[in-house]
DNA sequence: GGCGGCATGTGGGCGCCGTCAACATCAGGA
DNA sequence: TCCTGATGTTGACGGCGCCCACATGCCGCC
């Protein structure tokens, strides 16, 4: 649909670009299991094992488009970062930015199940994937929450000792509360329940850390402008 | 192996459950992925198709796996319970409670990683299950979870307030955290990582409960008894 | 004691799947 | 111009879940 000037007979073209765009469709509404190299070429209108010239094997489909997913979360993250990035107190904000990291990764979840599980069938391991190519650090979910709590530390909010892992922490907790809501035993709750139970983890998330240095939190403030 | 009292040709005599075992074994060392129902029927000595006289489909079998699973993590965070229990303060040891069934969890999920993944592709939402056919309140991972936490809430260190959802939180940093590590991005942290910053996020838990009522904790005391 | 019914196990078949091997087609450079 | 490499096709193999018809043997009932 996109852009297909080439291809009549034959040779289809752009057939690579073409089964990564029918992948993600089905990976959307029906996940990975639903994801088979012989079903995306049916639908692309080639013959089996066309895909063979592209991809060495099913999983580098599939890491293909857990590739593009992670885009997709890095951006909805960054979109509710930019809101939080409004707000002018310089310790509310980093505070703001962090419940908002964690608010744009749900959501993402919530939205894309099927790409969020994608995605995590072939996560880059995070040490690595932080630096790209030129040197430059690219934008990824792991940096970006690095850099939140590296900025909690900054204004005072968090203090250094409790800086140690707290990645780990913050990323689970998160990442606990989409699996367990998206494909988990909370799958069935309603969405006014989910948000509700997310404000309260992310709020608690934010009062944990500033006990670590005894800073005040006055109730509600963080989720004000949500 | 167990007990094959009667079979020595055309009926079994024990065929669903000697498929549950085999279906368990391979569970624990392919996870979910890697169960077949054929597969199995070979290892039992049996051939194709006579599963289906005890099962309606392969979902039924994996659910009876994850069944045994729960059952199997159950036992794994008692056990941890059991030694929390001997701690004499009364709000140590309901924060150690808390702490231990956290801690049983994510020692199960490292354990056991095959079963773990079985588990969470069928887990009975939670509302439900709570209570067996009898009436009789079931261990269960969510229930030892809100007894913990209600406990909390008696001895005076968690908030009334604070303990709306609060079983959302906790069990999305647990689950979180084992997720990422057994299939996650965290995957190849060493063990000794691992474990230093499970104790990190337990600890993080324990502190923001305190903060909710203003309880003192001093560093160190929740993992005294290791 | 014989017999019939029902639970249990067998064998074959269908349509999926991933993957390998051999062959067909085409575009672009020597 | 032709040939070479990239790309797409056809065919096959084994494995899967599941449906069918058929075989076997245990049980209770007359």
């Amino acid at each position: 649909m996109s852009t297909p000037p080439a291809a009549a007979s034959y040779h289809h073209g752009n057939l690579r670009e073409a089964l990564i765009e029918a992948a993600i469709d089905v990976a959307r509404e029906r996940g990975p299991d639903g994801l088979a190299l012989r079903d995306l070429a049916r639908r692309v209108g080639v013959s089996h094992n066309a895909a063979y010239r592209h991809f060495a094997d099913r999983d580098a489909l599939v890491d293909e488009v857990a590739g593009r997913g992670l885009a997709a979360l890095t951006a909805a993250m960054q979109a509710r970062l930019a809101v939080a990035e409004r707000v002018v107190d310089p310790v509310l904000r980093a505070r703001s930015r962090l419940a908002a990291a964690g608010h744009g990764y749900v959501d993402f979840a919530l939205a894309e199940p099927g790409l969020f599980k994608v995605l995590f069938t072939s996560y880059p391991t995070p040490p690595d994937g932080a630096v790209g190519a030129d040197g430059a650090t690219e934008q990824d979910p792991f940096v970006m929450l690095n850099a939140c709590l590296d900025d909690l530390v900054s204004v005072g909010f968090l203090a250094a000792a409790a800086r140690v892992h707290a990645e780990i922490t913050c990323w689970s907790t998160v990442h606990g509360f989409a699996v367990l809501h998206v494909e988990g035993p909370m799958r069935t709750a309603s969405p006014a329940d989910r948000e509700a139970a997310l404000v309260v983890t992310l709020t608690a998330i934010d009062r944990g850390y500033a006990a670590s240095t005894g800073a005040v939190v006055a109730p509600g403030e963080l989720f004000a402008e949500a």
